[in-house]
DNA sequence: AGTCGAGTTCTTTTT
DNA sequence: GAACTCGACT
């Protein structure tokens, strides 16, 4: 029993001490359905942090507590913040993404509901790019004709159906009558698509969380294993769970011993599915749930608050749980807007301000500039570098999702999951002349001569038979790459996974990465990088999970995180963070709120999302409004954002920039 | 039939 | 920049 070691660093906790009284009940409250509303800055994970050590002071075990989060990054916080806390190691506790978890249990359980132990997971393009071929296997001419959707629209109408639990019909009739025409094929694209993966022994990232669901409702007895595992279930960001994942929580926590926290304000996540009906009817699917609300900001001056609580007052009436944030901190300088004639002065002035912070002694580390969308940021990025000014940014292509590190995890997917051909077609589809079609010949050749000879894929890929099918061009290096994947066939059970990916680094792939980028040898420094991550690993089948779902751990390559940068990402990205200084940027019509949402009619997700960059501020906040942009050669102009002309002029203040100093 | 290269268009957000 | 389209080449 680790609560009742007198040693024990929770002993030493005094919860009344660290915590506001608001914090203080939903920290101590008894088990039971709890929904805590917790309002930007108001110490939601300090809230989350402290509810785990306060159950585990109450003698509960860390394995029997289930701490959901939305991202990666939320998930490694808080485990780092309640080890920090307790003493206790993260890796005991049960705590990660929907994603993640859903892994972690189809692993362990999938067999009951059909799935191969091997299976592997495809991220989003390689979904997309097996949607497509699915599509054309079916109807070569359907993504041809321009009145068709293109497959990555379609990717995305499923993977909204599914995540809502919509049926797809429903779905088509409701958002996209315009599809009529086509919905009876979509139906059948659907379908095979869906049977695709089963063959290929592949789960997309919806099914891990669809097939979840299924094995818990299907499998009682697995189903009670779990619920009995988890005596307490915490969801973090709850306003963003989609119908899908409250399905989730709910049976996993049938005990009803659920604590959800969120903020309704904060939901920005609608069109992957989050559902605003989750947080809102959670007390009526858990009766005598209790409501926390937790709104004592320790984060930002009362001018920036007043601020953000001034956004909210704009927000249509339906979105429920009215709050207030309430400030503590003393009042600081008022938030500035920015009216400025374009994008290149917007940089400008950044930087102009920026560098009179920095000599006021704030760290460039402190400093964020959010915008709605990654190109927003092109122009402020061109001069940052021009100045030389260290910066860090979250976004553009991510550490695995580049070219070459997912060649290479496809080569590890198809060693691991021999069905899963989508790999195999990647990676072979590099060589000479051989492209997709090629690459499936080939592949189901070798498969039917294994078969024939009672030996492995691997063994027949060099087979004389397949070998006189292989275009001239690619002999070569298709004679290199079957005898690379023989060796770490042979090898898969005997080494680690990572000397598994140093036999594919030193083979073929090696050499022929020289062939394929002119930066190879930054791109050879990558693999390093992947090969050093693979030795966190012991099983391949955990490796190729986590390659997946971490796709967001972004390169280091650029920017040493030691160092004093300033911090450039999306409003998305950004939170759950905090900055001394912020600016948002492209505060105008059509690029915040983005012209779609407005074309759409969505513009209550826009602006929380707004209220989302505000609460960010802690000392300083700037809005900034070009004018207008320069998209491509035509200039544009751009009227201010409604959600800064639609603020009480008494919130902010003006500031004039007349013309550059330079 | 399938692959390759040149040219064109467009960019929301994440697991 | 990358993803997509189109036409030419094998």
């Amino acid at each position: 029993m680790i609560a009742a070691d007198p040693h024990s660093p929770l002993m030493s906790i005094n919860f009344r001490e660290a915590l506001n009284e608001e914090q203080y009940a939903a920290v101590t409250a008894e088990p039971g359905p709890a929904l805590v509303l917790a309002g930007a800055g108001s110490g939601k994970t300090r809230t989350l942090t402290y509810r785990v050590a306060y159950l585990l002071s109450q003698g509960l075990n860390p394995w029997e507590i289930l701490l959901l989060t939305f991202t990666n990054k939320a998930a490694k916080e808080m485990l780092a913040r309640v080890e920090n806390l307790t003493g206790i190691p993260a890796y005991k506790f049960w705590g990660g993404t929907f994603h993640h978890i859903g892994q972690k249990i189809l692993r362990q359980h999938g067999e009951a509901i059909g799935l191969s132990k091997a299976f592997t997971i495809i991220d989003q393009s390689d979904a997309e790019n097996l949607l497509s071929d699915v599509i054309r296997n079916h109807n070569p001419g359907f993504l041809k004709n321009k009145d068709n959707p293109k497959a990555k629209l379609i990717a995305n109408i499923f993977s909204y159906a599914r995540n809502t639990l919509t049926p797809l019909s429903e779905l088509l009739d409701e958002r996209y009558p315009y599809f009529d025409f086509i919905s009876d094929e979509l139906e059948i694209f659907f379908k095979k698509y869906q049977e695709r993966k089963a063959k290929e022994q592949v789960l997309d990232y919806d099914d891990l969380l669809e097939k979840l669901l299924k094995l818990l409702q299907q499998e009682p007895a697995i189903a009670a294993l779990y619920q009995e595992r988890f005596k307490h279930v915490l969801v973090d960001e709850y306003q963003d769970t989609n119908r899908l994942q409250a399905s989730i929580v709910d049976l996993l926590g049938s005990h009803h011993r659920i604590m959800a926290v969120g903020d309704d304000a904060q939901c920005i996540y609608t069109w992957r599915g989050a559902d605003h009906q989750n947080i809102m009817s959670f007390p009526d699917r858990h009766p005598g749930a209790i409501i926390y609300k937790i709104e004592t900001n320790y984060r930002s001056t009362p001018n920036i608050l007043a601020l953000a609580n001034d956004v909210l007052t704009f927000q249509s009436e339906e979105s429920g749980y009215n709050k207030t944030l309430k400030a503590t901190r003393s009042t600081g300088p008022s938030p500035y807007f920015v009216p400025i004639l374009d994008t290149r002065q917007q940089a400008q002035f950044i930087l102009k301000r920026i560098s009179g912070l920095y000599q006021e002694g704030v760290a460039l580390s402190d400093i964020a500039i959010l915008y709605r969308a990654h190109h927003h940021s092109m122009d402020l990025q061109m001069e940052l570098s021009r100045q030389n000014l260290s910066y860090q940014i979250t976004s553009g292509v991510r550490f695995f999702e580049q070219a070459h590190i997912r060649d290479l995890v496809a080569q590890l997917r198809f060693l691991h999951n021999p069905n899963d051909t989508t790999a195999f077609v990647r990676f072979s589809s590099l060589l000479p002349k051989v492209g997709p079609k090629t690459a499936e010949k080939l592949l189901t050749l070798a498969n039917k001569l294994a078969e024939e000879n009672q030996t492995t894929v691997f063994k027949a890929l060099d087979n004389e038979a397949v070998l006189k099918k292989v275009p001239e061009l690619a002999k070569e290096h298709w004679t290199d790459l079957a005898y690379t994947l023989q060796d770490a066939a042979e090898n898969l059970d005997k080494l680690s996974p990572q000397e598994i990916v140093r036999i594919l680094i030193e083979a073929w792939y090696g050499d022929f990465l020289k062939t394929l980028f002119t930066n190879w040898s930054a791109r050879e420094d990558d693999l390093q990088s992947l090969l050093g991550f693979a030795g966190r690993y012991q099983d391949m089948g955990e490796l190729l999970a986590q390659l997946v779902l971490l796709n967001s751990e972004t390169s280091d390559r650029s920017v040493d995180m030691a160092e004093d940068a300033l911090r450039l990402t999306t409003i998305h990205q950004a939170k759950g963070l905090e900055f001394k200084v912020v600016f948002v940027i492209g505060l105008a019509e059509k690029q915040f709120p983005i012209r779609r949402a407005i074309e759409e009619g969505n513009i209550d997700e826009e602006l929380r999302l707004f209220y989302v960059a505000v609460t960010r501020a802690q000392d300083e906040l700037y809005l900034l409004s070009p004018k207008m942009t320069l998209h491509g050669a035509s200039p544009e102009l751009l009227q201010p954002s409604r959600f800064v002309t639609g603020l009480s002029p008494e919130s902010y203040e003006v500031l004039h920039v007349n013309k550059p100093s330079w």
